[in-house]
DNA sequence: AGAAAGTTGTGACTTTTGTCACAACAGTCA
DNA sequence: TGACTGTTGTGACAAAAGTCACAACTTTCT
């Protein structure tokens, strides 16, 4: 059922589908727990059931969101890594507490990928996806102020018009300082277009 | 002859070669001329026989690098755009004079990719070493300053010790302007890093 | 309740980057 | 040769972002 969807990718081959049973496995892991860490050998495929994963890149006292995965969301870079051996060069980590983590080794990863139609589909489209969101970030890293890639990136994230993170995870998020964000997030709401709260943040 | 080396993957499969042959036509550009445009729809596969082309994106009056396409290089966004419809985000242009590029029908592309081993792998390995070059210019762009990154470009675009590029051309790579990069490399002439000619830029 | 940890606000200051204006020089071409 | 275009240098200033220091408030845990 679960591996059925993946990304928008209906896996249809029956004989998929039960190599993905077979050879998958499930871990859990707790918030906080790194699931890789910068410079370490990849060597499964991961897919998030549950949960939330930041996957970022850090620089002595900075770190910049490359992407989060959410339920039933791959991480582009272990599949990368599945096609060549190669070590690590982000950092991954459980944001929530109840994370799972499906697990199917390399190989296997490569083979269906010539095996399988929908396998092979499931691949471009991962890749696809996330070379273009990854332009897109570039470009706004590059030419706009932080200022509107902090509304912005308010707006992207807000739930019912709510965003709950601290300063400092946004800092994390956006590559720069806790300061930073709380003194451009005062100057929003001088200019009513958003409301702060303790750990929460109002768009209007 | 050509096409059985592109991007370090042999293309072994004869029916292959002989799908290329009868598929691709080859087109030429004068240096100057506009390869695709943002915001035009891509309809075939680009790769450089010869020549050079830089693929980037604008903002107002600046621009930033997304890749140079040198001889016998695969445009990635053109391969993304092949398996799905979609518009260009970026603007590539012919940079140097005697441009040649091999048109390949979308739907070859695609169906290739499930058909033969070498051009499914061509593909993956075209993706991969794009997102990862990608990420690492990212994290540049977020935490190197700007001094840094310049340096670092010269160092990487150097042959034989010598960047011959104007301080537009600079900026237009790095996302900035004119003024900005005569003044850092004047700094950095200061400090004996590099040493200053008309159109020329020497490391020391 | 009280300590500890996390969160937010903010002033003062520095560094980095962008903008504008203008001058000087080099290379090209009629 | 002289106009034109492209290239480089640079001062003065403005805006954006980063750093440091410290205070106050909230939440959590015991």
């Amino acid at each position: 059922m679960l591996e059925t969807f993946i990304k928008g990718i209906r896996i249809t081959e029956e004989e998929l589908k039960e190599e993905l049973h077979k050879n998958a496995t499930i871990t859990t892991h707790k918030k906080g727990d790194f699931i890789i860490k910068n410079n370490q050998y990849i060597k499964v495929l991961k897919i998030v059931l549950e949960g939330k994963v930041r996957v970022y890149q850090e620089n002595e006292d900075r770190e910049i969101l490359i992407y989060y995965l959410n339920t039933m969301e791959t991480c582009t870079l272990s599949l990368s890594a599945c096609f060549e051996d190669c070590k690590s060069t982000v950092n991954a980590i459980a944001e929530e507490d109840c994370t799972i983590i499906l697990n199917i080794p390399v190989r296997f990863v490569r083979d269906w990928n010539f095996k399988y139609k929908s396998w092979n589909r499931f691949t471009i489209n991962i890749f696809r996806q996330s070379y273009l969101y990854l332009i897109d970030q570039y470009s706004n890293l590059a030419f706009q102020p932080l200022k509107d890639r902090l509304f912005d990136y308010l707006v992207s994230k807000a739930h019912g018009g709510v965003v709950k993170k601290s300063h400092q995870e946004l800092a994390k998020e956006l590559g720069t300082t806790r300061e930073v964000i709380s003194r451009l997030l005062k100057t929003l709401e001088k200019n009513k277009k958003i409301h702060l709260g303790q750990k929460q943040i109002e768009i209007v």
